[in-house]
DNA sequence: TGTATTTTGGACTGAATGGTACAGAATAAC
DNA sequence: GTTATTCTGTACCATTCAGTCCAAAATACA
């Protein structure tokens, strides 16, 4: 064996996400991915295969460290808090630059329709995942089964919504006012 | 003068604007387009200047469009019924090809995204445009000016998500039902 | 130090891209 | 029918793309 270990993989694979979560697929090119990764085309090859399986291994990573977000939220608030918090956060503190980046699942499920089936798809089931912990939260918070399901679909489209709001860079208010608006309309809904 | 006119232009741009819609701005390659709009390079060139003129004309066609739809339906029927026919349309009767198809502008806003900046900045304005004529429906329908902006702003995000979901090939019934829900909320915040 | 093994940089490849040039076909005017 | 003008098919071009290949460098082990 030459080398203990492949350079640092993970911050590798991080910087790769960033630039697929902002760009998108196609508009990233190899040039720009071995830049932003400071590896050279073979170390790539060897350690990822090709674009697509990186690709599809930032979209996990992505949608693994969401479904950890809001969980994590979760346990240190009360449920509901912690969903409206997992909204918020993206427009306020210090995670600012995030903020016109949406959400990396909502992006490839817009930019790959009709164009890869099978990226869309994944993307699809991890936002079903999300859906389900939006779900859990809402039963935790006191939600009968039936408005709880109602109310998790209706969360997921205000989710898909602002992520596609986020990227038009309109003033931080302009989101952060419906998420107030929702929130309130959600407690409503529960009590 | 040679020609009477330019071959049907008109129905090459629809042709066009299609292939924009469903594939998006980079997956659609000149190849693509010449075959579906059935003309040659040369045509296409004289005709439309480049691939991306063309697109921005079919963006502004796409929004034009809309706009007009949603205001004829607002001719025939109740301010709010027009809203919510226009976000079913979609999903019911003959035009259930279209349901997958999502909205070109909401498509431009997150493929373009760091990406062409322009690009982005005309299809929010018409967004913009699209919101206005939401917010004049629900002041037609009684609500009050600051009451009638802040459900605007929420149809709008509403608008966004519903065409991100249409684009993941769920269901029918996964759109319908939040739509039902959301207008019953909408109509109660109204009176 | 010497050798085996693995990783690396970078030249290279073939395909596909958007865009141009030009010759020839179609039309109109007379 | 002839000529002038305009339009169109297609060969062509430069560029960029993802992906391959190989020689050289770096490491591990003895």
């Amino acid at each position: 064996m030459a080398r203990p270990l492949e350079f640092n993989r993970s911050h590798a694979m991080n910087q790769a996400l960033v630039l697929f979560w902002r760009k998108g697929y196609q508009a990233t090119s190899l040039a720009d991915l071995l830049a932003a990764m400071g590896i050279g085309r073979s170390s790539f090859y060897a350690a990822f295969t090709d674009k697509r399986s990186l690709y599809v291994a930032c979209l996990d990573l992505f949608a693994a460290r969401t479904l950890e977000l809001v969980q994590g939220a979760r346990a240190g608030m009360a449920p509901v808090d912690a969903l409206q918090h997992f909204f918020e956060r993206s427009f306020t503190g210090a995670r600012g630059a995030e903020a016109h980046r949406g959400c990396m699942l909502v992006n490839t499920v817009l930019e790959m329709a009709d164009v890869d089936e099978e990226l869309v798809g994944r993307a699809s089931t991890h936002l079903e995942a999300i859906q389900r912990v939006f779900y859990a939260c809402l039963e935790d918070a006191g939600a009968a089964p039936a408005r709880a399901k109602e109310l998790a679909a209706m969360l997921m489209l205000f989710n898909e919504g602002i992520r596609v709001s986020s990227r038009r860079r309109l003033p931080n208010a302009h989101n952060l006012q419906p998420i107030a608006t929702t929130f309130r309309l959600i407690r409503s809904a529960i009590a």
